[in-house]
DNA sequence: TCAAGATGCTAATTCGAATTATTACAGGGT
DNA sequence: ACCCTGTAATAATTCGAATTAGCATCTTGA
């Protein structure tokens, strides 16, 4: 095992001091510093000769910064379920930290006894980073506050609720986006809508409710909420319109209502806001909005960057875009 | 700007000296070192509250071990192509780095001026990491030698050849699996045998190739080598036994046959190798072998993990397993 | 009571590179 | 001879944690 040159072999080579070659390496010329030409040349030789690279560990030791990014998920990030829904963040902070010239530390170590995966357990290693991406659908609201009262500069992917501070964040503006799907089809008529999804507990699903209880309200149409798809119900209650948090749910209730010789569109709409933690069939062209997941994995890594450049809080909401599908009549 | 913790900032915190914090730290016991337990409980509780993580940066300066395992891939690890063939390498090792212990440290930041990706460029951060995973149908042998020259501990993913001296690695057995598949198919009377593919360049060609040419010598049957499909060459020359590579090929020329009015595994059977870079239709049920891939992703966690901890070179191949299909007859 | 042995902790050094402060030496002017 | 000014290089320090040698203090046993 040969063991890696140090500056102090190519100064001993060149018979100069260490000082020297770290001075001709950087090419420093700033400051009062001068090297000689003829010493500098002989420098640069021994270090081409020899193939040395400086040790990148003692570098950083002393710059204060490694250049790692961490990256937080409750869950494997190389899922076995294909098609997951959390692969386009993966994507997008990859791309931006490429971009940043950052390595990406994912966080596999981090266990707790129970399975589940903790940012803070007896041996948290979330500092190893120089700051951290969250992602999941809830986060934890203690390990956020800790994170926010130990000054861990973190972004989470999603908008979360202050937790003993403001989090910074990159989300999906969901209210918008479902005041969207609304606004269409009252200008398509409908009047009588139905909101299927939790609608509680992660932000996630509170926001999407939220948008369409104002929506509903600021064009004095009806919309109820049911947490979870039942046809009959929602046709008793003589709805024309639904929109299903989950995706798996939109395609359900499309092919519950064909079976039952109901035409979608055309005598019930089904709208999709986006969620897709189950997959769904693919042969269902659902009408609704898609999560600008990629988008928000860079731009989370940007927001990140300026945490840890200038200490703000970040918060962000990015527009979701419009997806025309075929069940909007 | 929160600063980072030190141990110093610790010591002071808990009154002992910053050796002692760090005695603590290590739960050193051995050698005439003793801590006291209300100090060490109390040196403990400090670093409890603050979430204190030693820097892996000054810490891999002294020793060799930070529990981060890199993980090298010339092209993002987060691809955005569908069915992507190296997912099931990456959740093997995230699972065994869970397993283990360790967090795994994504070398995105390396990018050459070319675009690619290079192990060593002018600033490398490999040593970033106590050892690193080589995932790529092929690796770049100066990367490899240099690996080797530095005495940089890693471990390859699929054979390679040697680069100055053995290199370590865990593969799949190619030449065995494409020998059972010849068997199979001359225990089923064929005696005209094809083998379609580059069966050159990466390792996992040239080896997949050699188990061919073993196979039809051993039973003295006829096997010719054709870098690319082509249907008419094959029946001109006789051929009622196809390998292919690429599953693709194997599936196109399924299609083809069967197109020409022929029958699969009727007139020409069709055996495909595992080899998956391109997207494959789904709807032909090939016979042949799969890749353990998602094993292959944890043995090369466990062979470096032996590698860091004895300096030992493993070289290990994982058989294949055998694909029933439906096109061998 | 005093040496021998435990015990508990700390000062000082190390790792490799970057940086600052400082020294050494030339030549020019007075 | 003396001071001054450039020039060229080095000594010394820093980063944060690990480690070793060693210094106090406290027990024992004879």
């Amino acid at each position: 095992m040969a063991k890696r040159l140090t500056q102090q072999d190519i100064a001993r080579m060149a018979g100069v001091s260490q000082a020297t070659v770290s001075l001709v390496l950087n090419n420093r010329q700033d400051g009062g510093v001068r090297i000689a030409p003829e010493t500098r040349a002989r420098v640069l030789e021994v270090i081409r000769k020899t193939g040395y690279v400086a040790n990148p560990i003692a570098r950083r030791l002393h710059d204060q910064r490694n250049r790692i990014l961490g990256v937080f998920t409750y869950e494997a990030v190389f899922p076995s379920t294909r098609a997951d829904f959390y692969q386009p963040f993966l994507e997008g902070i990859e791309e931006q930290a490429e971009d940043a010239g950052c390595d990406l530390l994912l966080f596999t170590s981090a266990k707790a006894a129970g399975g589940r995966r903790r940012i803070f357990s007896d041996d948290s290693r979330i500092r190893l980073a120089d700051g951290c991406v969250l992602l999941g659908r809830s986060l934890d609201r203690s390990d956020l506050a800790q994170l926010l009262t130990e000054g861990i500069p973190f972004v989470s992917i999603g908008r979360r609720d202050d937790a003993g501070g403001p989090v910074p964040y990159v989300g999906a503006d969901y209210p918008a986006a479902v005041r969207d799907l609304v606004d269409r089809a009252v200008a398509l008529g409908h009047h009588k809508f139905a909101y299927v999804g939790a609608g509680k507990g992660a932000e996630s699903s509170a926001d999407r409710l939220r948008g369409f209880r104002e929506a509903v309200a600021a064009h004095g149409v009806d919309g109820i909420h049911v947490p979870f798809t039942g046809l009959d119900q929602l046709l008793d209650a003589g709805v024309t319109a639904v929109l299903t948090e989950e995706v798996s749910d939109g395609a359900a209730l499309v092919l519950a209502a064909r079976e039952r010789g109901l035409s979608v569109p055309g005598d019930l709409s089904v709208l999709m806001l986006g969620a897709a933690t189950r997959p769904a069939p693919d042969d269902v062209d659902l009408t609704g909005f898609g999560i600008p997941r990629r988008e928000m994995g860079r731009r989370a890594v940007q927001a990140l960057t300026e945490v840890l450049e200038n200490g703000t809080t970040p918060q962000e909401l990015l527009a979701c875009e419009f997806v025309a599908g075929s069940t909007l009549g």
